[in-house]
DNA sequence: AACTATTAATAAGG
DNA sequence: TCCTTATTAATAGTT
């Protein structure tokens, strides 16, 4: 149909070809139109030129989606439904560890122990009493961390105020030397409990209590 | 193109659409290889005809899924995304759900405590402390059955052995009217201890032990 | 399913 | 890309 008949087969001269392309494009656009009002068809049509340019016909009634869908039930093949299983697939598998982790909590928890058997129940014992005896074993290390900061302290609070009842003996005998005033002052400080002189700061010592 | 010009219009007679119907399908399959190999174009045509009855061309070059990949990328359309999407965000969230069950479940064991506050450690002891009072208080009942059921049975055994030993005397005395044959065997029978001549069963009282 | 008169598509050229 | 036109191809209606 045109000037002259032609083999088909591929156009060599590029520039027709795409002139060709371009025309068959249209043809067989409009004669899928066609067929779709004529003989109540769907149609999905998807061209790629070699240039990668692509054009793309679906019929009105229809979306791409839909005629992928009704491809997919009726050939039963997969098309991108190999990505997707993977996701499914994994998706399964996360669910059932789940549910299994779901019932292994609540059991610890005590909560639907109605239904198992007792040495189901005596397994959950011993994994409980397990893990009721690392806690304690940590908190008893707090405890004893705790408690070694405390000496720590009390001994620092000790040898401070020892330097500083030092300090203030000193500078008493030193000042007795030169006048006896502020003589009361310094009195009332000395007889101030120690603990309310010298608050050391230990940071380090108090972390995560 | 026939013996007289048709308008694109619905064909209302059914026999004829579905004539006319074939004719253009195999038409445009015809258009779309001869595209293909006239200007090395990729077609992929799916015809769904108004039976439901589905026909399909795609270029010999590739397949259905490659140019359904290439017109997601050239459309930017989501296509099967949208489907894709939601179980990559469903996957995400049951992950994250995962992750959070699995460290308290190691918690609840005693494992990774390391990092914990104290306050947390207090809450997890507490868990502990509970799960393992429900777990025991479980397992007092089951205990509780078991001696329940030890003592009906128990009961229930010197009844029967009571019966047993009653029945025996009365065949005795009878036969002992009649003559004195068979006397040792039992004289032998009603010497062995009950426990070995009588069983009852109760499958329901052993129930979950 | 084949035939064929007729219309539609399109190759080549501008 | 669009127009023109000679020619081929598709197909509507018929057998």
């Amino acid at each position: 149909m045109g000037r002259g008949k032609i083999e088909i087969k591929r156009i060599e001269n590029s520039s027709n070809r795409q002139v060709t392309y371009s025309k068959r494009r249209n043809g067989i656009m409009k004669k899928a139109k066609e067929i779709t009002v004529l003989c109540d068809a769907q149609v999905s049509l998807v061209i790629f030129a070699s240039s990668g340019k692509m054009h793309e016909y679906c019929s009105p009634s229809t979306t791409l989606v839909d005629i992928l869908d009704k491809y997919h039930k009726q050939s039963g093949e997969r098309l991108w439904d190999a990505k997707h299983e993977n996701l499914s697939n994994e998706l399964d598998r996360i669910k059932k560890e789940n549910d299994s982790m779901q019932i292994e909590l609540r059991h610890l928890k005590g909560e639907d122990i109605t239904s198992l058997h007792h040495k189901e129940l005596m397994a959950i014992e011993e994994a409980l009493e397990n893990g009721l005896g690392s806690v304690r074993e940590k908190q008893m290390e707090y405890i004893d961390m705790m408690e070694k900061n405390k000496k720590t302290l009390e001994e620092e609070n000790k040898h401070l105020n020892f330097m500083l009842h030092q300090q203030e003996m000193n500078m008493e005998s030193s000042r007795e030397m030169e006048n006896g005033y502020h003589q009361r002052v310094r009195d009332f400080q000395s007889q101030m409990p120690f603990a309310f002189r010298v608050q050391p700061i230990q940071p380090n010592l108090q972390e995560r209590i």
